[in-house]
DNA sequence: ACGGCACCCTTACGTCGTAAGCATACAACG
DNA sequence: CGTTGTATGCTTACGACGTAAGGGTGCCGT
């Protein structure tokens, strides 16, 4: 073929211009061109040949710095994640911590909706989780939270968090829904749904307030239980060193209560 | 072509006996052969042409009954929420329905992993879905709660449910992790990562209490709230009759308290 | 007996993720 | 300066996906 001299100015501005002026390529480029990728056009347009593009690459080429698609679906919630790693850097105020933690992600998950479905279906644990993760736990502990208590707190905390923002999310996405629901948004169904028909009669439906009230459930919740802890340790010397029974007898009873 | 005739036998084991032997399609059909496709091999496997295959029918008769595929995973999402729709239909104790609720929605989000992922990915809203929250509304506004803080909590508890499941989940499904995650969940990341690895370090983690712990912290919160809220009217008759500032003044300047 | 009509099937198109192999440009070395 | 090794990105190709368009067959009311 005559491609070798023929190709020459296409060669300028492919992989010789490339070489030369375009940085080259690498994990967290990629990354951070799939962010902006589903920022613009959502989560179903991150394509590996559409992200290529994006960088003027070919989609093969993505291939040497990343293991597949899901690799990158995964390295893309550890950025998402890294957006909120150890916010109040210095405090040790657990409280604290924890309040402005779910305020900055309830934030970024609202600003990257993709994000949330995304860390929905793909468990990925990357370093900045584990930033996350060490600091709040940290903090917990010196505050006096036994290692149990601790644990299951990081976890109601990280389900609060993408849990309601998800469900905030799906009302909002809720445009396109059936003429049945549609119907009964309008208030046309109070036969049928009197209870639902009542509660969404008043307009304006407060977002930020609800956070706060989550906000303040979760946290008042773990405090008060830590409370509890600390108490049951003075009364109870037996259990001090021990890490038997940390959790109030009250969990033991509530599942399960009904069906 | 001589296809009528040589056919027949054909025809004999497809639309032949199919037509004798099989019950039409049907959208519900179609739903729980979804719904069973997913539970045997996951939501990756429910392809059109795999759940036509399912039902003896090839990919494209399916869409005589079903928008496409969408609205197959619409369908789904609220065959699923029937699951939990209405537990304890006598009761009128609101606090043992939202137990009971949480409870039968968390074991069956736990026995049907596809189900969280997909509920988190489509914000569909169905039948099944009015009930469950017409259901929980009714009681609420019974029990004193004002329309407002019945909204409030009806998100709270769905975006708890879902939340929590989720998060166990994405725990439980985290075989294929990265070689650092792995060496600090082998707690050899003590340096580095000294909180994490002390409470990783009992290795009884109790799911079911932690569960229990939630639904403790969000039945004690919004009782809280409730009695917040009722205090709050018979000290103030002029806010008894209108609902301006239903909410718990503590609501409203905790969230954004640090950054 | 027959015409209409639900059903369901066949074929086809464009897009996806990615495996395999090739071409090119740069770096190190004689 | 010429040679060669290596990394990097491109080309081609395959199978699977969702679904649009159109064709055939059996059942039911008349």
């Amino acid at each position: 073929m005559a491609r070798s001299t023929e190709a020459t100015p296409e060669r300028d501005e492919r992989a010789g211009a490339t070489r030369a002026s375009r940085p080259p390529l690498t994990r967290e480029r990629i990354l951070l061109a799939a962010r902006d990728l589903a920022d613009r056009e959502g989560l179903a347009a991150l394509t590996m040949r559409r992200l290529g593009a994006e960088l003027g690459v070919e989609a093969m080429s993505l291939y040497g710095h990343v293991r597949g698609k899901d690799d990158v679906l995964d390295g893309l919630v550890d950025v998402v994640v890294g957006d909120w790693a150890d916010p109040l850097p210095g405090s040790d105020d657990w409280a604290a911590v924890v309040r402005a933690t779910m305020s900055v992600a309830h934030e970024v998950l609202l600003a990257r909706p993709w994000a949330c479905e995304l860390i929905a279906a793909r468990p990925a644990v990357g370093r900045n989780r584990l930033r996350f993760a060490e600091s709040l736990q940290a903090r917990m502990l010196g505050a006096g939270f036994s290692p149990q208590l601790a644990r299951h707190s990081l976890h109601i905390i990280d389900g609060t968090i993408t849990g309601f923002t998800l469900q905030e999310l799906r009302r909002a996405t809720l445009t396109q829904m059936g003429e049945e629901v549609a119907a009964v948004a309008r208030g046309e169904r109070r036969d049928e749904y009197p209870a639902i028909t009542a509660v969404i009669a008043d307009a304006d439906h407060d977002h930020a307030a609800e956070f706060a009230l989550m906000t303040d459930l979760v946290v008042d919740g773990l405090e008060s239980m830590r409370r509890r802890e600390a108490t049951a340790r003075s009364t109870d010397p037996r259990r001090a060193a021990g890490a038997d029974a940390p959790i109030s007898p009250k969990c033991l009873r509530s599942a399960r209560e009904g069906r």
